[in-house]
DNA sequence: ATTGATTGGTGCGATATGGAACCACATCGA
DNA sequence: TCGATGTGGTTCCATATCGCACCAATCAAT
């Protein structure tokens, strides 16, 4: 008998991710401030971590979103003042992307005031379970990432 | 020095969780026929979990999406003959949600579809710590659910 | 250099999401 | 019983998502 991969437990899996993930965004949304939302605040946290000056369509491709999306999110990133678009001096198509301070501070304070929620749900996990996790998700990410051609 | 627990690690969990539930959600959507989207499978996979005849309300609590959400979402499956709505004979506000076989086809249809990507990936996968991973995902939805006062 | 194909960005339209207001019915309290 | 209050569902509206089509800039092949 051969030992096929089940997948009925991938399709639980991902039942409880898209959960949690509704539950994740809600908390997150109920920090910022009124007419931003996940996006927003993403592509904020993505120009912290991974530094100024990106190109749109690199984003939009990082976040797997249609490049649509990411003139829209950037569109009201931009009229908050929380980001700047500047020209690409090295491609006259396309544009970067740079944080203005008040970008920074909100992502900064939207953090500061998740935390205590995410102490509160960490303390209520068992610890070693939970760190387990993370590389068990970061691998499962990856290797759908590889799958989509 | 006191343990507090650290929420830099959920906020990486919630990170890849983000990612994966977009990359699940395209898969998932690929097998879809045109213009229908991940809300409108869970409903039928909901009601062929729970058992037909729900109550509208209900289901959007359990999705946790305002009630306006789950009556558009109702009614695109409707109006493609995948649910039935029918008064409720207890609550003459409400109505109760019941499968047609079409909506009963299309979800077992969409889930035989999606078996093979899901076993693949399955099969790429550490399979203890995939089992492993189930359960502590389920708890934290729990918490989660449980801190969402 | 020229021309055809490709690529980044945006406007537009169709559909999705979710808040506010509203109506019909239900429930509660006296 | 009946008025006050609460609840389920819908409509309406503002905003989000994303496909299509288009333009301008770039690149590739000669």
């Amino acid at each position: 008998m051969t030992h096929e991969a089940d997948p009925r437990l991938l399709f639980e899996v991902f039942k409880e991710i898209g959960i949690i993930e509704q539950l994740a965004r809600a908390q997150l949304e109920a920090q910022l401030p009124e007419g931003l939302i996940e996006p927003h605040f993403s592509v904020l946290n993505h120009l912290v971590n991974r530094g100024d000056g990106a190109v749109p369509i690199d984003m939009a491709r990082a976040f797997q979103v249609p490049k649509t999306s990411m003139t829209h999110t950037l569109k009201g990133l931009a009229a908050r003042g929380l980001v700047e678009l500047r020209a690409n001096p090295d491609d006259g198509r396309s544009k970067t992307v740079w944080l203005t301070a008040a970008g920074r501070a909100l992502r900064e304070q939207t953090i500061e005031r998740l935390a205590p929620a995410l102490a509160g749900l960490a303390g209520q996990m068992d610890l070693t379970a939970l760190m387990a996790l993370h590389p068990v998700l970061v691998r499962l990410r990856e290797v759908m990432d590889a799958a989509r051609d």
